[in-house]
DNA sequence: GTCTATAGCTGGATAGAC
DNA sequence: GTCTATCCAGCTATAGAC
């Protein structure tokens, strides 16, 4: 944990309330609309239990982040296990769900000095788990590694995956079907059809 | 011009001093500083001509963005026909300069409708101009249409070098040296050497 | 743990003087 | 075009009762 707890239990119902009403006022009005009122009023509470909780709203922010961070690093590594891990990664990088979350977090951690940082640690995280597993599985698929380091491979499948649903949440799509048809063609010839694939959350439409 | 505009000629220098003030505020600390009194403030102005220029914040922020959107345009543009088309458009999406602007702009975009209309207009535009000219770009260096689709290319280029300054911004940079050497040397094999290269402005050290 | 009350500040937006 | 004055609302954060 990144970030120092004023008080109460991690466990705590309360706790877990506000940052559940944090995440949610950050999807839907962005990080600005989340103040200690707005935050305890969804959750059904006073707003003085956010800063008894969490100190400062800036510490509110960082168990939001992390909380996020670590289910998604959970199953980043539970797919790079799995029997097909190509599939399995690719599934999990076009998830929808995270879109607008990372794009509060994105704006916010450019001014946020622990925000930002909580963000580069994260994202270093979730590549170095990448790159532990990628030598192993392309090794396994007789991947030429000179012709392709695991490293340019990730950029490829999650890089392209990420700017692609960046753009799909303001409606665009241009060469989406074709680049998307050229990434599933190359996991396709290393690891055959997908054999079970996790239904994949879209977008939600615009309020 | 997508926006209405309140009062005041469009080339006003009161206006002019207030749209460069809110740009330099979205920048160093985010769209949520980006008041009418810190905006006038930063200018030398009354809170008030904001009101008497723009009407709202939100066609104050709309005057920021399409602002930005033409000039950006028209360097692409001017990329686009020049005698190194590839090497300039590269270098024209390896410009650092309105990665802070845009994350801005896309956590915005999805919580005022008119703000976020507006980034999907342009970046269709945008777009749309690559699209015009690739093909005959492409064409012209004798590749293969059926393999490599202008809209793909456009994505590995333009898409992946935005992934990666989102990156770069984050102090991230696990693989980018080789992503750049690969896709730089798909340009090389087209176009040679490049002749002449605009420096490249870098994003500025955190505060 | 949860509450009320409060201090001190900042915000969007308008009316109306000059 | 530019200003002051103003309304009403919202904000972070703390003190202290229960």
């Amino acid at each position: 944990m990144a970030f120092a707890r004023r008080n109460g239990a991690e466990d705590s119902s309360t706790r877990t309330a506000l940052i559940d009403a944090a995440e949610q006022l950050m999807v839907e009005e962005g990080y600005a609309a989340v103040s200690s009122r707005r935050v305890a009023g969804r959750a059904g509470m006073n707003a003085a239990l956010v800063y008894y909780y969490f100190g400062t709203m800036d510490d509110l922010f960082l168990a939001v982040f992390s909380r996020r961070a670590e289910r998604n690093l959970e199953a980043q590594a539970e797919a790079l296990a799995s029997d097909q891990p190509l599939w399995a990664l690719w599934d999990v990088t076009r998830d929808q769900t995270n879109t607008a979350l990372n794009f509060e977090f994105l704006a916010l951690g450019k001014h946020r000095k622990v925000v930002g940082a909580a963000i580069t640690e994260s994202c270093f995280n979730f590549r170095r788990v990448q790159l532990d597993a990628m030598p192993g599985i392309l090794k396994r698929y007789g991947v030429d590694a000179d012709a392709w380091a695991p490293a340019v491979v990730l950029l490829l499948m999650d890089g392209m995956s990420r700017f692609l649903m960046m753009e799909e949440a303001f409606g665009l799509d241009i060469g989406h079907t074709e680049m998307i048809a050229l990434i599933e063609g190359q996991i396709r010839a290393l690891e055959g059809e997908p054999r079970s694939r996790k239904p994949r959350p879209r977008a939600k439409k615009r309020a």
